[in-house]
RNA sequence: GGAUCGGUAGUUCAGUUGGUUAGAAUGCCGCCCUGUCACGGCGGAGGUCGCGGGUUCGAGUCCCGUCCGGUCCGCCA
């Protein structure tokens, strides 16, 4: 072995033992006769007194930062210690030293507040990766895997690999493709999930599956979007969608407790897809902080009480609301006193292209019970009082509201809750709170074909009181401006996603596991027969053979641990990440390839025709 | 596909209305220093201002194009 100890283990109770360590220097710090080193691997930073014997070992062989070495030398305590670190009451006095291997001198500094930029990080990955602040994710990513591992392990789930070259299916994101030199003019496709493995090993009777596994979607990139991540992927027999909930509530729990050491004991809020878009305008809402949304146009129940609030603000001559589609209003705490250049900055704000809105209209309810509003012309106190008692507003408040069309504005309203939440300092990222969202609609219309699709995938079931609905139904949308009131657009999907912070962390549903029920299915988005048959005709000739109920859930591994980790980007999380255009700038990939190679697959080029495309 | 911000020393950034020889910090190199841990002191080297074109007596600065990167919308679960 070249070493004896880590660079993080040594404590004052090793005083006086001889030892040999090996790492890479840190930093260099001289003072004529005697040179202080500070040597760093992965568990730490030792510090080394290289005496005045050394000198001129030192002189004949110079030390740079990064440079790999071994050295040998007593345990000894410093006079000055350095509470800052773990082995600050020692020191290593060297008594010889071995480059194992000299460094250039980095383009950045190898320290948590690295001097480099995030170009340049990338393209020096493993320089990075040397860094301690980025070494702490990927021990907490590793973290996050044992302890599901562990969990699902004690629950009977088996890890079982399933395939990367497979077929490419239709609906859902872009395939990654990969061109079958034995087959010419024919493609493997990457899987954008083991969605049907997983299905089919049900039907096998393995009745608890997992695998943290790699999934493939060739779409745009964010700064939490990999073209390729991983994935906790699960599925169960023999279940309804209250054993999934609570099976995977539990596991959330355990990887709180075990990583974090936080006892989440609450049990986790649920809430239908329809009260989120409802009251929060989103479908993974935030809910560390309040500010829900209000509808001021129409009525709406509350507590089995229909309540009209269209009166509020309707007919007062005030164009804008009387004209709306819909006109929604929250109640930022704590804001009333924003002036003109806060409320101007806001509503610049919401008319970003991003964003949209026309304009935004503000109430301020006054610590002492007045109001104050931008449409006080429309407006008197005594509407403003009602309206402010509607959005369940206290003095000290600042109401904002929105009108517009129902879905950007109810959007829009969304963003602006949570930028509202953001700037009050509302959204902590070391309070998590995590809910499931239930009840998705089974079906998106899409409008460019004309069609229904899969929100969740075509394999979810529908709830199974809306099977009949489906069944007695035909999917053509025969009226494209009234598809809201096609039947289709009301099934429910049994169907649920876990939501933390305001990120969708895990999704599933309770399959379908009946040929007939599939097969409409496939019909309902518009498949024909065959091409049902040609795309799945395995899995629909499984579900022949004994298919038992079944259910599953994903969870975005890469995700929860950044959302666990305090950070906005999974790409910290990742060792070698792509960057967004889906480059690995340290590789340089993707790349072309030799005419040779292209030749065995069977493949021509041709990328004159790429803008008219 | 679209919007928007950025590209100047190894690195992070500043650079006035278009005007002399493009600056700072840090890193790097040399010398000095026996208790530092963001060591300190003195000195030095280091630049195709992303690239191409244009306007101008004169462009890091203005205009057009292009490449690269960040963020977002569309897209994606």
């Amino acid at each position: 072995m070249y070493r004896t100890h880590t660079c993080g283990e040594l404590r004052s109770a090793q005083i006086g033992q001889t030892v040999t360590l090996a790492g890479w220097v840190q930093t260099l710090r001289k003072f004529g006769s005697i040179t202080f080193i500070d040597l760093r691997d992965r568990y730490g930073i030792t510090q080394l007194l290289f005496g005045e014997s050394l000198n001129k070992a030192l002189a004949d062989n110079p030390l740079g930062r990064e440079f790999v070495v071994q050295v040998k030398g007593e345990v000894t305590g410093r006079t000055s210690k350095n509470p800052q670190l773990p082995t600050g009451d020692i020191e290593i006095t060297v008594q010889s030293f071995t480059i194992l291997n000299k460094a250039v001198t980095p383009p950045f500094t190898i320290q948590d507040d690295t001097d480099g930029g995030d170009d340049l990080r990338m393209k020096y990955r493993f320089l990075d990766l040397r860094r301690p602040a980025v070494r702490k994710n990927l021990e907490l990513r590793y973290a996050v895997n044992r302890a599901a591992r562990n969990y699902l392990h004690e629950n009977h789930f088996m890890d079982l690999e399933t395939p990367f070259l497979i077929k490419s299916t239709p609906e859902g994101a872009r395939d990654f493709v990969v061109p079958s030199r034995m087959n010419p003019g024919q493609f493997y496709a990457l899987p954008q999930s083991p969605q049907t493995f997983k299905q089919l090993l049900m039907v096998s009777g393995y009745d608890r599956y997992y695998q943290i596994v790699k999934c493939f979607r060739d779409e745009d990139l964010r700064a939490d979007r990999q073209p390729e991540f991983t994935q906790i992927d699960c599925e169960m027999s023999f279940v309804e969608q209250e054993d999934i909930l609570s099976m995977f509530e539990g596991m959330v729990k355990y990887i709180f407790k075990t990583v974090k050491n936080i006892d989440y004991t609450d049990v986790l809020q649920r809430i239908t897809w329809e009260e989120a878009m409802w009251q929060y305008g989103n479908d993974k809402p935030d809910i560390r902080f309040g500010m829900k949304l209000l509808n001021l146009k129409s009525a709406f129940t509350k507590g089995g009480v229909i309540v009209a609030k269209g009166e509020l603000i309707n007919g007062a001559g005030f164009g804008v609301f009387d004209n709306a589609e819909t006109v929604l209003a929250i109640a930022v705490p704590g804001c009333s006193e924003y002036t003109r250049k806060q409320t101007d900055e806001l509503t610049e704000w919401i008319k970003r292209p991003q964003i949209g809105m026309q304009g935004l209209v503000y109430i301020k309810y006054n610590t002492d019970g007045t109001l104050k509003s931008s449409v006080d012309k429309f407006y008197n106190e005594e509407k403003l009082k009602a309206i402010a008692a509607a959005a369940e507003a206290k003095p000290g408040d600042l109401i904002l509201v929105l009108a517009g069309r129902e879905e950007r504005t109810r959007k829009a309203m969304s963003e602006l809750r949570l930028e509202m939440g953001r700037r009050l300092g509302l959204r902590r990222e070391d309070e998590f709170k995590l809910l499931w969202v239930l009840d998705f609609p089974l079906f998106e219309y899409a409008e460019e074909e004309n069609r229904w699709v899969a929100r969740h995938h075509p394999f979810t079931s529908p709830k199974p009181s809306d099977v009949e609905v489906m069944i007695a139904n035909s999917p053509l949308i025969e009226n494209p401006e009234k598809y809201l009131e096609h039947p289709y657009n009301h099934i429910k999907a049994n169907a649920y996603d876990m939501v933390l912070n305001g990120n969708e962390i895990g999704g599933g549903s309770i399959r379908i596991y009946q040929r007939e029920l599939q097969e409409k299915m496939f019909a309902a988005l518009g498949m024909t027969q065959e091409e049902a048959l040609h795309k799945f005709g395995f899995l629909l000739g499984a579900f022949e053979y004994g298919a038992p109920p079944h259910g599953g859930i994903a969870f975005g591994f890469d995700r929860l641990c950044a959302i666990l980790g305090g950070s906005e980007s999974i790409r910290d999380f990742i060792a070698f990440p792509k960057n967004n255009s889906g480059r690995d700038v340290m590789l340089d990939a993707p790349s072309t390839i030799d005419e040779k190679q292209l030749k065995e697959l069977s493949i021509q080029l041709d990328t004159s025709g790429r803008d008219s495309l």
